[in-house]
DNA sequence: AACGGTAATATGTAGCTACTTAAAATGTCA
DNA sequence: TGACATTTTAAGTAGCTACATATTACCGTT
């Protein structure tokens, strides 16, 4: 009398995953075929299939057609990191958010911007620079450009009150983000605005937004002297 | 006659998130069964799985038994990031890699790294300093910690010759890996090390890894000024 | 109204088959 | 020998069925 002698397609990963953490299988080997993995363990070609997915979903083997798997040739460490609404980050911390306009102007994009979304010819954009507020004080300071070719309901929205960063999150998804992750000296305005010194090294993260090509916003986010970024789970 | 009229997966999950672009479904509503939508674009429930999977793994949608599927409440930027082993970074800008070990010493683990690995009992490890350098020019300081329980072997690797993030990373597969990032300012040893002033803001990379609750490695990786760290395509 | 057990239900998983597609291997001809 | 067409192969996709599992919803009792 057999109970459940059903593998599940996690436990096939973990059996791959523990054959190349042994060494039985390093960089660049190559694994038996799908089939071949199947009627070793017994079980059907579709589970090992979704096991090797996920396996090549985490980085840690190359799949390709007729070539065959093999365990990837140049590691790499891939990480999943959520950024959330500020709002949320902040209440999740157990304290109160607050937020503050302070400046919103209509101009020309610079060609800094032009160069993150990858434009060539001059486009107007909407210029906001707001400062996030934790417990009353300083949190993020948030640089802002939105393109009102593509969201012109953003001058209706009053940003005294509303946060672009969560007004557009919630009424303009996005189909690309690309991010990126630097330091910076805290120059006297900066430091004024987070209640920092000057001088002071400041976590960066710049993340531009599209929908299908046309491009959403580009903010630089401006945290406070010891933010720390960390990968989610 | 008719050409093929199945549908991808891939497909039915951008119909889906097309749907939700566009307003049809915001943040928090509730999304048709699998069953209805399968019915609806007249395809199998199973690619209807295999879509709503992604999205969900996305972080765009949330999925439970009986209570549906939801479209996340609370959006977050999810982004992947690819971190190489240093010398493939170097190599693939086209620069000359090299490395200098800076240090090499067991001892006891202070606490800070303790803590890193959630540790309580104190553990004897090795402590190694390196520099990596891209055309001789110094490229990223490496502040490392060993575990010796659990990787004994690395003493008898020469870490003058082959660097100590590589070796681990090639033979010391983990099973988790806990990340983070921040800023600090470069105090006079890091300022010399890597070439840069006293005071200038650097990036830095925190990496822990274990092998099913057994700590590996943790490591410190100061990067040179104006480093960047982008998310993967 | 509170509690607890049961039924209903939507997603999750495993297995099977049939077919598609990319790419490597092989063969053919100039 | 090299260029090009053909075959072969291993992974990828779609569809189906059957069953597992987690929750919600419901109902009856106290």
């Amino acid at each position: 009398m057999k109970t459940t002698n059903r593998l599940s397609w996690k436990y096939v990963r973990d059996e791959i995953h523990h054959e190349i953490l042994s060494g039985r299988y390093g960089p660049g080997d190559r694994l038996p075929r799908d089939a071949d993995i199947a009627n070793q363990l017994n079980c059907a070609g579709s589970t090992v299939q979704r096991a090797m997915q996920d396996l090549s979903d985490i980085g840690l083997i190359e799949r390709r057609r007729k070539g065959g798997t093999r365990v990837h040739p140049e590691p790499v460490t891939r990480a999943t990191l959520d950024i959330p609404i500020t709002r949320h980050e902040v209440e999740k911390k157990g304290a109160r958010y607050g937020y503050q306009l302070i400046m919103q102007e209509e101009m020309p994009a610079p060609r800094t911007v032009l160069a993150a979304f990858e434009l060539t010819s001059p486009v107007s954009m909407l210029r906001i620079e707001a400062l996030h507020l934790s417990d009353n004080r300083p949190y993020m300071l948030e640089d802002r450009w939105v393109c009102l070719d593509t969201v012109p309901e953003i001058r209706d929205v009053d940003l005294k009150i509303h946060s672009a960063n969560e007004w557009l999150v919630l009424n303009r998804p996005y189909t690309r983000c690309d991010l990126r992750f630097y330091a910076i000296s805290a120059d006297q305005k900066m430091s004024e605005m987070l209640g920092a010194k000057t001088g002071d090294a400041l976590l960066l993260i710049e993340r531009s937004t599209w929908i299908d090509d046309a491009p959403i916003t580009t903010v630089k986010t401006i945290t406070t002297p010891g933010y720390q970024l960390l990968t989610s789970s």
